[in-house]
DNA sequence: GCAGTAACTTAACGTTGTTAACTTAACACC
DNA sequence: GGTGTTAAGTTAACAACGTTAAGTTACTGC
């Protein structure tokens, strides 16, 4: 009975080379740039056969940044963080700056793009949560790690309520950047000082004692 | 010679129920979900009369923000703002926050899309640096006020820094409100409670004895 | 009256995402 | 070992899109 498992596995590597083809393109070219025609050219298929694995353009890109999902969450994971709380709030507004300036185009369909509301899947019930999949969670866990420890102020006592200020904060630096860092209109700082002070400001509004410390 | 005013004034009457009517499907459906046969069948014309008032789609809808930054400045301008150099940031922030959650589609195209860029006309240069017209000028002319009156940390010196990080930090609560507000994935708090919470801490980083005040 | 101008229309082009109808090859079964 | 079924992939087509080229038409200045 191998002969399921066979054809399963193929059908998974041409879904895999769509996947690949389309990431290429997209990294390049973004969502809008990129059309169902190119990324069968690419794979030498008709346009048509993209739809035996993908229900629709919006799913497949779900698919590709369900994977930066996880990579980013794979990323916060596999860095060497400081044991300290706080510093390693900054490490993570450091390193999610820098996938966002890195892959402009991801986090621009990530992040910047609505989405029509889904059901989530079993994929994502696995991931959700899972601070090891789940970079919102490891994010929220840092964070109640710091109330734990008592590094904000007392009435700081939402993990959620915190972590999404935090991740609205680099976000506002990302997204703006993306959005309108080559407009003329704005004398822009580098991106640099603007996630630095970004990440100095906010994190000085949550601690405890806002005054004394802090390097 | 009133026949070339008139003249004049008739074509500018048609661009602006395009314009209108552009709006008001743009309010509704966004950029994407406005074309221009709509645009076109809902004043009534074909869709190619477009072109002669607007060389494109893009640059129909940037008139459309332009006209929305100078209202923004406007609702700036004729606010009635404490004297208070910090409490009129947080002002300028709840306001910019309204904006943005009163007109998503108009914030989205505004602040969440890039745009090529393009050479500043006449009338960009006579609203650029005015805080009457231009938002982000009387937001730095605010900033500079709050530096000025020593209210901040003493090595914040420089107010377009102070202005695109609090720029950004606002923006970050309001482009995550419209991209990722519907997402399950997260258990959002009230969007109030954020734009509350992310003025609050950006301030107390900013302000010079932090510790101390704050209501 | 006549030429010219400019707003506007009709027709069309090339591209897009997506569906319907088909081919075709491989498998399971009797 | 032929036969029916399944499913990956193809071709052709649809409707919608932004946009251009060519034509119409109404009004103006001379």
């Amino acid at each position: 009975m191998g002969v399921k498992e066979r054809r399963e596995r193929e059908k998974s590597e041409t879904r895999d080379k769509i996947l690949d083809a389309a990431r290429e393109l997209f990294i390049t070219e973004g969502y809008e740039g990129v059309s169902m025609r190119k990324v069968a050219e690419k794979i030498e298929y008709s346009p048509t056969a993209i739809y035996v694995h993908f229900p629709d353009k919006n799913e497949l890109f779900r698919e590709l940044c369900h994977q930066d999902y996880a990579r980013l969450a794979e990323v916060f994971q596999s860095s060497v963080m400081s044991t300290d709380p706080v510093d390693r709030l900054k490490q993570i507004g450091a390193i999610y700056i820098e996938f966002g300036t890195r892959y402009p185009n991801h986090y621009k369909f990530m992040f910047m793009t609505p989405h029509p509301a889904h059901e989530p899947d079993d994929v994502d019930r696995e991931m959700m949560g899972n601070p090891e999949m789940d970079a919102y969670a490891f994010l929220k866990w840092a964070v109640q790690q710091a109330i734990d420890a008592g590094c904000f102020r007392e009435e700081l006592r939402d993990a959620a309520l915190v972590s999404q200020t935090l991740w609205a904060s680099v976000h506002g630096v990302i997204a703006l950047e993306i959005a309108k860092g080559c407009d003329a209109w704005v004398d822009w700082r580098p991106l640099r000082d603007r996630a630095e002070m970004m990440l100095d400001i906010t994190l000085r509004g949550l601690i405890r004692t806002a005054g004394g410390e802090g390097k």
